[in-house]
DNA sequence: GCAGAAGTATGATGGCTGTCAAACTTTGAT
DNA sequence: ATCAAAGTTTGACAGCCATCATACTTCTGC
């Protein structure tokens, strides 16, 4: 039932920008563009990397207008992977 | 300071075997012998596998004759990367 | 309509890594 | 002394994956 698949969350998050970008979606409770997140890669690299976090269920993307709305699925994820999520994206020192 | 590095520490357990081994060790308490794990790979690559988890600092290990033994690094991960392990080493249900 | 902005799709490529077999080392038991 | 057990080392190989450039699509605004 569990919608969502350990070994492939793991694999998404293995990777330094796609962690970022969960990272970045994390620190600001809104939704970030795709072309708004602060990656180093081309633009076709970070539509890879986008669709490998969204296929592990890390994220939901919708359209608006000409862009890519992206939104972390927090809820989702502590749900199937209670303390994941929290373990890998830091936060600002004294902040709990 | 940290000694311990995060990157690593993800890309030693995105591996499945490599998770096996940590769950197996944290699943007991006991050192495990490294012939006495249920992983089926061969010998060679056992030993990639363990030299990869002492590098990330997941696991310590020490000879007694020619066996040579595994132990968890548990409370140092916990120290490090807080919340880490126990959400990705299983627990039988109702464990906590 | 047209130009530009925002992403996507498609190959191609290079590097990394998990895997194994074979040869070797070392320890313990007979 | 010998032999087997337990790991390690080395080298080779295959497959995957992050990356990019290029071409394409689709919206928006003028």
């Amino acid at each position: 039932m569990s919608q969502f698949d350990l070994q492939q969350v793991l694999e998404a998050l293995v990777d330094p920008v796609r962690r970022s970008i969960v990272t970045q979606l994390d620190a600001t409770d809104e939704d970030i563009r795709c072309g708004d997140f602060d990656i180093s890669v081309s633009k076709s690299t970070a539509t890879h990397h986008f669709k490998v976090l969204r296929a592990a269920g890390l994220i939901r993307q919708y359209y608006v207008g000409t862009s890519r709305m992206n939104s972390l699925r927090r809820a989702e994820m502590d749900e199937a992977f209670p303390g994941l999520l929290d373990a890998l994206t830091p936060r600002p020192a004294g902040v709990r």
